[in-house]
DNA sequence: GTAAAGAAAGTAACTAGTTAGTGCGTTGTT
DNA sequence: AACAACGCACTAACTAGTTACTTTCTTTAC
């Protein structure tokens, strides 16, 4: 039975969780051969190198985080609700998907050397941006929101707020002596968050 | 010319340097002991092997953050302006001191397994907390503060805006279309992360 | 229809270089 | 003399990448 995109699929799963746990340094190209039940000379074959590899993990973990906030909508809800709606999508996302984050951690280990070779990235965040400066807008002219408030700055502290929680939640645990993975303390942590972000953004909270 | 301390002392820093450019997995032991102007032969001596050396560095990173915060003493300013300055003193800790976040990355890389060993961390974040703490009920009394706040959420979150800007410096520009570092950007950053502490915790912004 | 040719998919074993960790001897200090 | 600091040179295991080969599928000629 041969099939090429079924082996090149099951490599690139293999890496991504193999680089998710390990790091770029920590990885074994070895071992995600033998979880992609592949060879090791299939992964030279479709993707020429380690690194190279890498690159396309990265780069199609940035893809699916963008293509499933596409899927939100925002538009058509009114602006106060499609911003706490971003928030929680942003919350379970990394917490349904904790390898973006250390594929993220990873690449800035390395500077970004990889990213930096993509073209794709830049175009696919433009229009993310854009979509929260619209909602922006459209909350100001709601009267719900204030004005001024720069769209990176607003991403990025939505952002942080779950990125740092899940990506620190080892070390968090133990430095805070409680468990910060056990379900109410998430539920708790996202309701904190979107308290945080609607006292940012909204003229009354 | 003879100094064990002093010997110490160099393969520590050479480690935390080398830790924080590559990760626990990256790190190479010759290149700690090549930048320590010691011998690797050396390294085993004053610290058995890798991991405990690891161990090591991430616990002196934490015992370097929280001695610096002890110097605040915000006991003796008004809640508000304690608050802005334990914002202004994360933000800056961290930018002035990137490996500590590359570590406290590496380590949860790790599931903090190290962390977990070490115990002189639990008593260490103990009292930041009960600092935290403190400063909010101070806060309330004062009628500037909201009560019902959990100072481990507030810490948690003033550590992430700032935190999370930093560590994904890298991808951040190139995601963003902008040099986040530039000193303009750091200052806005820093503002709009005092902004945004300053509205989740205060009564009245 | 079918057989030969060729291309693509797949594998095992290997290479050259690297890496954490050590054995053992030397040098300096008290 | 005794002990601690130090350093060279080694090893056993590992690791990214390659070579040379086999197997399977597709295309083309008749």
């Amino acid at each position: 039975m041969r099939d090429a995109d079924a082996t090149r699929a099951r490599i690139l799963a293999a890496a991504k969780k193999e680089f998710a746990k390990r790091g770029l340094g920590g990885a074994r190209v070895d071992e995600i051969a033998d979880r992609a039940k592949a060879n090791k000379r299939m992964i030279y074959h479709y993707f020429g190198n380690k690194e190279d590899l890498f690159r396309i993990v990265v780069e199609e973990a940035y893809v699916d985080i963008r293509t499933a906030e596409q899927t939100l909508e925002l538009e058509h809800l009114p602006a106060r609700e499609a911003l706490e709606k971003l928030v929680r999508f942003t919350w379970d996302y990394y917490l349904k998907n904790p390898e973006f984050i250390t594929l993220v951690n990873s690449e800035n280990l390395h500077k970004a050397r990889h990213l930096k070779k993509s073209e794709k990235i830049e175009q696919l965040f433009r229009r993310f941006v854009d979509m929260v400066g619209d909602l922006l807008d459209r909350g100001v002219e709601e009267g719900v929101f204030r004005p001024g408030i720069d769209p990176v700055q607003l991403n990025i502290t939505i952002a942080a707020i779950g990125y740092y929680y899940i990506t620190n939640r080892f070390t968090g645990s133990i430095v805070f002596q409680r468990d910060l993975m056990a379900p109410e303390a998430l539920q708790e942590r996202l309701e904190f968050n979107i308290e945080t972000i609607m006292r940012l953004v909204c003229v009354s909270p």
